[in-house]
DNA sequence: TCAGATCATTGATCTACATCAGTTTGTGGT
DNA sequence: ACCACAAACTGATGTAGATCAATGATCTGA
């Protein structure tokens, strides 16, 4: 109990089962048979609230158990002993938390929400046994961790591309995400901050804001403070893919300059509404 | 047969027992017991030669197998469908080959052979059946999953500092890799070209050139054309962690010249032996 | 052993992004 | 509703590393 009062709200979310709950889909007991379902539930621990800014876990803790995010958003964030912080990654609803140190002692990393979230907590042991029994749960298991090492191999890639490609291809993952979520693929909010996104990127927050406003002023997305909406999906995608680069994206939009955007942002700089539904926590 | 035209040499090597194997601590059967063993080479199926240049596998193969390199080393190299090709990352004796693509249909890069190399072939079914019977094989392959999502992770970050911290790092990695295998830790072979290392790196090829230029007249290191001998392996460690940057370190030197690099070194620019054998295959 | 190809090195210049510095906008607390 | 503080934006300038270009080493194959 003293423990939680570091790695965040120790406050339980109404006890639900896993086969009523509303994330099943993206979480291991898809594609587990009714009674494969109720086995894993045996294994889950606290169903945890973790409110914006608190930790899921801590660089150093005992690493003992996996956490899967049922709702909200988290950074991992790893503090060098020569005082540069450094952000990991992003995750989401339905992905893990604490895959990265399976294989140590203690975390490596902090996972700190980036609104109030909630996580079920699954201890590794529990887990390693269960999917020994459990074949389908097994190769789920191993298919999320690959999945974790190519997310991770791109990454790389990114990094060693300009930043406009990065930056793009930072705002289709979120894209993705809010769809895959059942929202839409064109509108998200940005729960992380420009310096959050810049230590991901690989860049700073001054170029951050540079990027965000040639983004705009090129077309491609409006932007509030923590909404995006995006105009030119596809743009975006062919700037990602590095199908083309920055400067042909510009030169053909003074070529064809109606091609994907709307009428009112061509020309001039856009007179962005500011005002935008603004939602600070879920 | 006609496959393996296209993915490297098909000459096995003599067959040998996964016991008398000379990798063994290296490789999956570290840990298990003498039965357990022996249905873990059930399992295993061709060995294989790779010759300099060829093969394992290539992107876009059917990904069924997973490879363990017993001899050699190799290179995974992603081509874009845009012209860039990138280096994934750099494999040696022990490391697998293959698990970035488990959880695909299809292998998605290229594993290069930097050297006349010998790899093992498993199945991925017949690996996740074992590992159901066998809790510490099972162990083995999560805890190398997870250590390579670390290890990518590790990647990220250091694509994230100056082109000096990477190379110290890299330097680093092979010197560990090279006293793994019981040589030493101050001398290695470069079995990869300036342009592989850059690309791995994100640099360029001049830039690497430039790099190794400044280390040998730093006096971190002598340098043939592939081969390595570490004459300040603790500052490279210093510079690898970010403890001090490149800057600090030759402002270090220039204060206290004596400090770690022999008498012959300063002040000078050295005249490399330049013809230190060159193994060009094992 | 020689010729062509590839790889490595070095120099001159250019540029994407960092850094520094200042202003504006948004936020949380009383 | 106000103030204090943090986050976001913008401009001026500096620099690490890319790019372009040329030369020297090293490898490969007849």
């Amino acid at each position: 109990m003293s423990k939680s009062d570091t790695t965040g709200s120790n406050r339980l979310f109404p006890v639900l089962t896993c086969k009523s709950c509303i994330v099943q889909r993206q979480c291991f007991p898809y594609g587990l048979s009714g009674p494969e379902i109720e086995q894993f539930e045996q294994l889950v621990g606290r169903r945890r609230r973790v409110l914006r800014g608190q930790f899921a876990y801590r660089a150093h803790d005992e690493c003992t158990k996996l956490f899967i995010i049922r709702m909200g958003s988290f950074k991992t964030v790893r503090v060098s002993t020569h005082g540069g912080v450094d952000v990991i990654a992003f995750h989401h609803v339905g992905d893990l938390l604490g895959t990265e140190s399976a294989s140590h002692t203690h975390y490596d990393v902090d996972a700190i929400a980036l609104e109030d979230s909630q996580i079920c907590e699954v201890s590794f042991h529990g887990l390693e046994y269960l999917s020994r029994k459990i074949p389908s749960l097994q190769q789920q298991i191993l298919r999320r961790l690959s999945n974790e090492v190519t997310s991770m191999q791109q990454q790389s890639l990114l990094l060693k591309s300009r930043s406009e490609q990065r930056f793009a291809s930072f705002l289709l993952d979120l894209s993705r995400i809010s769809s895959r979520c059942g929202h839409s693929a064109t509108d998200f909010s940005l729960r992380m901050s420009r310096t959050d996104i810049g230590l991901f990127l690989g860049l700073t927050n001054e170029s951050m804001s540079r990027l965000i406003t040639r983004f705009r002023k090129a077309g491609l997305i409006e932007v509030s403070v923590r909404h995006v909406h995006v105009l030119a999906l596809h743009a975006l995608e062919e700037l990602a893919s590095g199908a083309v680069s920055w400067d042909q994206y510009e030169q053909d939009q003074l070529e064809q300059p109606c091609a994907e955007k709307p009428a009112t942002e061509r020309g001039q700089v856009l007179v962005l509404e500011r005002k935008v539904a603004t939602p600070r926590s879920a």
